[in-house]
DNA sequence: TCTAGCACTCTGTGTTCCCGAGTGCCAAGT
DNA sequence: ACTTGGCACTCGGGAACACAGAGTGCTAGA
């Protein structure tokens, strides 16, 4: 049904309606893009394009758009990724070898990525569970609280000021604190509320009122932030492009953290680094708009999410490069440190 | 010159404009607002405070519009700040009163603010130099690393990595931590320098090299991360409103931290906790949008600023209200934990 | 199966026209 | 001296209209 040229004139009518923003016509199309046939023949083919629903016209006699299931069609089968230049590769490394910090990694690589891509980027904050516990801190405040400080081998830090339910003194802390450390350093976080399940029992029986909340307020911590925290940078990119909704709730969306995990999503594939591409409607959350997406992590290690989203009509190929780059250079750097 | 009539038409065509966002005429004023007047003696004043500058019409023959300098004498001397409602008051105490901590808070206020007025809010993380010490730890990572953990009265915590010119053993870091603690625990952030200076001297010599560096590093922490990290939310809510600049250089300005600082401003007034109201090109590096906004704090420790940004047409008493509202509140919050 | 030609259908743009809101000014009234 | 009613004037914005241009679908011929 859909021949070799059939395909060629799609992807030229995406590629050049990504690049114009204007419906894209047989005559204009068999110019541009060397086809060798005529005007009549592309529109015959448009024809039967349109009809298996991979472009439509705004208008009769307007020129031809692609529909979501076009787009579909070209990222799968018509298009390749497109690497990025070795400039840009330069340009990704050094900005995100000046990090100090986990805060500073995530920062930059947001930026980073909505500059690279022009498009809103997202960004979420490495998952704790994948984690390991590199220390535990408790740090008597006075007499009734102390703070909790769990540092991961992320570079993550996460802290809780704990109200104690009586005064404990500050060595009985410490010796929590080393029982603490001796259970848990290096462990997976998701393996923590096991290590810590039968620890009061361990402990000497003053100790253990004390312990149970401190306990409790870790693995608290350990649910509480899980997957949680999200960013995004670029929003000053919304400002030209046009959605088919409206671009307050496209706003609105990116402040809302749990519509933003939505959108990241899930792997859709096995492989975890796989890019994900949600194109307009099949997109749940957000209608109007597509997303690339990626997971971003070592190896089997995969940390979290990262992505872009933008107008249906954008240049997937430079897109999905430039994500996959930068999701490679992150692991990369927050395997190192 | 300006009799109390003509200011009362001045305060008229502010309130008018700001709530149906058309230009207002003569008749329509003089019908809504029970002036006593005919519309005739209102197009004189008119006349007259478009001669002084305080409105201006868009083109011939439509109604008049406050300039800057109508909206400044509007908030100076026509208009009170107007309180919040019992009802919202209620809202922003227990929503406030959730946060588990520093992070949550300023989210929380982010949001608050940006919900309450409609607006763009701003927050400044509260500043580390007004804040004093609460306890400073090292945690050995491996031989030649450590991590830097610093704990601030506000519940801020900041962390460094930090590699160590020579190996060390964890006893010694250890004992330098105490050291450290002893030396500043409850200090104030800004005095920090001083007290650390002649450290190093009274260390054994052996360790001076990795003080040294971890010292430098302590007071790098201090430095850069000094007034320098600010949140926004509420963007959506620019997605109705009309600037006289473009949607995309407010949205820049707003991903931008250094111009967001210098929105915020410093204090115009002896008293931190005054609100500062700019409107239009008074404001340096936005023309075109308003920024209300304070200090917060508790009393005389103010520890950053916080205020909304939105277009020159705005609704100023119900907006300074809020932030005024939410500044107290917040710097409750702070002052308590 | 492709191509050329042709009639048809739209949208977008430019033009004109007109209505109405609003003004400024003047002369009369208080 | 200020206020008011009246009046002519201006200008923006919407409706009506025509028109050019781009693009299409269809049909007949290569």
């Amino acid at each position: 049904m859909l021949d070799d040229r059939k395909l060629a004139v799609l992807r030229a009518i995406v590629e050049d309606y990504v690049s114009t923003n204007e419906p894209v016509g047989s005559k204009a199309l068999a110019e541009r893009h060397n086809l060798k046939v005529s005007p009549a023949t592309v529109r015959n083919d448009m024809a039967a394009l349109e009809e298996e629903g991979y472009i439509t016209q705004p208008h009769t006699s307007a020129g031809r758009v692609p529909t979501d299931k076009g787009y579909r069609l070209f990222v799968d089968r018509l298009s390749q990724i497109k690497p990025l230049s070795a400039a840009e590769r330069r340009a990704i490394e050094t900005f995100l070898a000046g990090a100090v910090d986990l805060d500073d990694v995530v920062t930059r690589t947001v930026r980073l990525l909505a500059q690279l891509t022009r498009q809103v980027a997202v960004v979420q904050y490495p998952t704790l569970t994948r984690s390991t516990v590199r220390h535990v801190e408790l740090v008597p405040l006075n007499e009734r609280r102390v703070m909790l400080v769990l540092i991961t081998n992320t570079g993550r830090v996460e802290q809780r000021v704990i109200e104690l339910p009586e005064e404990v003194e500050d060595t009985r802390i410490a010796h929590l604190r080393a029982v603490l450390n001796s259970c848990l350093d290096g462990c997976g976080l998701s393996s923590v509320p096991e290590l810590v399940s039968d620890l009061p029992e361990r402990l000497p029986v003053e100790d253990r009122p004390a312990a149970a909340t401190i306990l409790s307020v870790l693995l608290e911590t350990l649910v509480e932030r899980h997957d949680e925290k999200i960013v995004f940078a670029g929003a000053a990119n919304l400002a030209g492009a046009d959605f088919s909704i409206g671009l307050r709730d496209v706003l609105e969306a990116l402040e809302e953290q749990v519509v933003l995990m939505r959108l990241l999503g899930e792997t859709t594939s096995d492989i975890p680094s796989a890019l994900t591409v949600r194109i307009g409607s099949e997109n749940p959350y957000l209608r109007g708009t597509s997303v690339v997406a990626t997971g971003y992590g070592s190896g089997d290690n995969q940390l979290a999410r990262l992505g872009v989203l933008g107008p249906t009509r954008m240049d997937y190929p430079v897109t999905m490069g430039a994500v996959r780059a930068v999701a490679r250079y992150v692991s990369q750097i927050l395997a190192a440190s």
